[in-house]
DNA sequence: CATTAATATTCCTTGACAAGAATATTCCGT
DNA sequence: ACGGAATATTCTTGTCAAGGAATATTAATG
């Protein structure tokens, strides 16, 4: 997720979003230069958010589903939690009030 | 999302994706030191994460939802692409070879 | 095989940020 | 009003990661 932080690898992610590119393309579209392009994917490619396609000389490179899958699994486990809890927050509060009236005897 | 990439933030959400917790409570669980998780649930605040909800001299803390939803929106932008394209790349990689055919000529 | 295009890697510098320690603030009970 | 919790803030320090510039690598082409 620490890869996503980046705004420069968020930007390359949602551009790949639309299709597979090149380095030289990323780099063209974001107006970054070329180094920076290549160790930002590197770091998407080492967290397995993509995936490289070489050819030729060229190095297409495109998203691999799984890690947003799994980020969707991950979104999942707190959606049950808002249904199944309209405000616990309440039921805490007087879990804390109750604490203070036995302090107090 | 960078306020997600600190693991024990990260940690922190998920803690308080259970229920809501004290400053004090979150400290305990994940055996961190007060100062450093409020300072890590201002991040979490500023980001829009968390609520607090002052009680006594204690304060409870809360995740938001919508960032949540919010993220769960920008994935589905994804859903629809894995779908739509089959392999795209296939057909980049044509569009390739087209050109350097149109190049050598 | 020399050249060139495309990409990757290295080195360096700089800025951001997290932890630690100490201190400040706020609120309650007496 | 005072003492003590609970929490927040400040300051400092060390680490890490991103950008820039230069260079290395790989592959195609004549």
């Amino acid at each position: 997720m620490s890869a996503l932080a980046e705004p420069n690898r968020f930007q390359i992610v949602e551009l790949l979003r639309d299709e597979p590119y090149t380095v030289g393309e990323i780099a063209d579209q974001l107006r970054l230069r070329q180094p920076q392009v290549s160790k930002h994917l590197r770091v998407l490619s080492e967290a397995g958010l993509v995936e490289v396609q070489p050819i030729a000389n060229k190095r297409i490179y495109k998203l691999r589903q799984q890690p947003f899958l799994q980020l969707d699994d991950w979104l999942e486990s707190f959606q049950n939690v808002w249904d199944e809890r309209f405000d616990r927050l309440d039921e805490y509060l007087e879990e804390l009030k109750g604490k203070q009236k036995e302090h107090g005897e």
